[in-house]
DNA sequence: TCATTAAAGTTAT
DNA sequence: ATAACTTTAATGA
């Protein structure tokens, strides 16, 4: 959780529903809002010249979205898609920054996943360019696995399609698919009906 | 080696 | 039922 709900609901932010594949916000638009997950599933996506996806971040429950451009004037590179049915509390910017200005401990816990981000976005550009798809999953499977409590080989199960898996890494599916199989053959990982464990 | 295309099977809505 | 996802195979850069 980036901020307290009963913070922003006594700021005056207001919850919106978005169904599955719901636009929150699309490139293009001016960021008025602070946005924060309350349940729910959120993508950050591009789409390269081709039209082929590239998912940017995958946000859950307890999240902002987009908070990053709230400290500058641009507009948003990004679209915001709901992958679940989700509910979102909205914050207008001012008073999202007004909140910023006067509690340092909110703007910290701020700070802490701007940087959170920005570590995401290093890792992955990284991965992004050089590096084989074997290379390529498993610095994003190490990622998700980062988060658990519990480390042991094939006690995480990968919370992705290999549709996004792919999405995010610049792969196509098929060699997402294939090469998850090889990870198999070499006990990299282990497959349970179709589900990944790592 | 990996992307792309096509085709078919499987799962989720 | 229909769309979304998974898988395999062939082909080309």
């Amino acid at each position: 959780m980036v901020i307290k709900e009963e913070i922003l609901h006594s700021v005056g932010a207001i919850t919106r529903r978005y169904k599955p594949s719901e636009i929150i916000f699309s490139e293009g638009d001016i960021p008025n809002y602070y946005y924060q997950i309350i349940e729910g599933d959120v993508k950050l996506n591009n789409y390269n010249d081709d039209g082929k996806e590239i998912i940017q971040t995958l946000l859950e429950d307890g999240q902002s979205i987009g908070e990053s451009l709230l400290f500058m004037d641009k507009l948003y590179p990004i679209n915001a898609i709901a992958l679940s049915h989700c509910s979102v509390l909205r914050l207008p910017k001012k008073v999202f920054l007004d909140l910023m200005k006067l509690y340092p401990d909110i703007c910290l816990d701020m700070n802490k996943v701007l940087s959170q981000r920005l570590y995401f976005k290093i890792i992955m550009t990284q991965n992004m360019s050089s590096q084989n798809p074997t290379a390529k999953l498993k610095v994003l499977m190490d990622y998700l696995k980062s988060f658990q409590k519990e480390q042991s080989p094939y006690s995480f199960m990968i919370p992705l399609t290999r549709q996004q898996m792919a999405s995010l890494t610049g792969l196509c599916v098929e060699t997402a698919i294939r090469t998850i199989k090889g990870m198999e053959r070499d006990k990299i990982v282990r497959i349970e009906n179709r589900k990944i464990l790592y």
